[in-house]
This record gives structure tokens, C-alpha cells and sequence, in this order.
DNA sequence: TACGATCTACTACGTACTTAGTAGTTAGGT
DNA sequence: ACCTAACTACTAAGTACGTAGTAGATCGTA
């Protein structure tokens, strides 16, 4: 089944995928914007109903944990942008992604690095 | 400016990208989807009316013309899933995207030579 | 064991997205 | 010049998203 989240949905999800799991309070002190605490609540709950995360007690709070894994939330929308935006090419994609003159000497050579063994490994 | 697109603007604007301009029609005989006429035109109109096509006469209808790049609209989305799926590993991005065992050696290639110039035009 | 701070459940509302119908216009053929 | 098929303009309505308030529950503490 593929896993849609929306924008809000995205952020909080983000907190959880990066710290594991976290209560309303860890989402809205960790959130880059300023939410009422009911707000992050109600996205939880309904990210809840969708079946993305599950929560037990702690105290008299919950505690949020995800139950999709970044990575594969993350493939529809990468699958859909490169199908879309990039007509498909890997290559076009990746190039974006790396125009950015920030991107560090170390970060492009472990990414050649998983490719050359990707290569490899084919080869072999 | 930010150039954002909803999900439905993106089917829309895929057409125009592949085939450089477009007809309602046109865009209508290339959506996966099938829909209303109408709401193909509604679409294109609101996407000119923020300013990301533009349009002339051709005979009676209407031919659409993308005025934003492809590259440029996705590098929103790219930056966000980045950012917050991927937590800011252009590495766990790529990994991911090659993740498909379909994608060719070819395409692998292109990528790693890609790499391998953005590598020596930094240390020349 | 009663109180209060903190938490959850329920409800609601504005906005944007998505879809499409109806009415009116226009170009191209006869 | 007229007719009609195809097209655009205007309008509208359902749905999902994003946000948050109010009321009621709960746990730790005094």
C-alpha cells in the first residue's frame, strides 16, 4: 500500500524518524514551527488512523512511533518526481540534487563510492 | 519565489515538459488519468494565473507553454524530502533512488562519470 | 484524597485543491 | 453568411488539509 503523507504530516513525521519516537510536547519543542500543542495532537491521531504511527502511555502522555520507515515513505514521492518532474532520468535527478556548490568533496565521493560497488556487483 | 505546484498542476505541467507545449486536448490524451475536459482547462488556468504557464491562440484553442523548468519546480520537493526524509543525506537519497534493481548499468555509468567531473573540476 | 497542571477527545472552521457543469464564444467548413 | 463542433469563461460544490479551541480525563503531589 502506498504511504501518502501530507506537508504537516511530513514534519512531525520528520521528529519521530529522528529521534525514534516522541511524545506532543518532544514533536512541538523539535518542530521548526511554532504549532498549538492540540495541532501536532490532531495531526498525530490522524496520522494514527492512516496507520503511520502507533503510540502506548507513558505517564499520562503517549508516546508516538512511527510505523513507516523514512525510507519508504519517502519513495513515492521520489518515484513520482522522477516520473514527473525528470521524466524519468536517475541521472537528471541526481545532478540536481548534487548542483548545490555546498555539497561536500567527502559527501560526492562516498555517493561514487556506493556506486562503484553498485557497479560491481552487477559486474561480477 | 518559490514555485509550488500541487499534485494535479504536476500531472498537468508533466505533459507541457515532455512535449515542450500543449493543448488542452493535448494534455488530455496524455494524462495516465482520464478527466473532464474542463478540468484540465481549470488547471492550466489557474496555473497561468500564478504565473508557471503561459499561453497563445492557436485556431480556436489555447497553446500552453511551461514558464517554469522542470529542474527548478522539483528542487522544492527535492530539498524537502532531503531535508526531512532523508535527513540531509544526499547519500541515503541517491541509495534510494538507485535502490531499483531495473536501473541500468548505463545509467549507473552516466551517473558516476557525472560524479567523477564535479570530483576533479573541484580539486583542479 | 483532593487539587492542579498536563494531557487527550471531540468539534469546528477557514482555505486550498480537485473536479466538473453550464453558458456563451469562435473558427472552419459548406 | 451560416451552422456546428470545439473551445473558453464563469460558477460551484465536495473533500482534504491545517489549525486550534473547549471540555473532560488523568497522574503526580501535597
Amino acid at each position: 500500500m502506498p504511504v501518502h503523507l501530507t506537508n504537516r504530516e511530513i514534519d512531525v513525521m520528520a521528529v519521530l524518524w529522528d529521534r525514534g519516537s516522541a511524545t506532543v510536547s518532544e514533536v512541538k519543542q523539535h518542530l521548526a514551527e511554532e504549532l498549538a500543542y492540540t495541532t501536532i495532537l490532531t495531526v498525530l491521531r490522524s496520522l494514527e488512523a492512516k496507520g503511520h504511527v502507533r503510540h502506548d502511555k507513558e505517564g499520562k502522555a503517549f508516546r508516538y512511533y512511527p510505523l513507516v520507515e523514512a525510507e519508504v515513505a519517502g519513495d513515492r514521492t521520489l518515484r513520482r518526481l522522477l516520473d514527473k518532474v525528470y521524466l524519468g532520468s536517475r541521472e537528471m535527478l541526481v545532478t540536481r540534487l548534487l548542483s548545490d556548490k555546498a555539497v561536500s568533496q567527502d559527501e560526492l565521493r562516498r555517493i561514487r563510492s556506493m556506486l562503484d560497488e553498485r557497479l560491481e556487483e552487477a559486474d561480477g
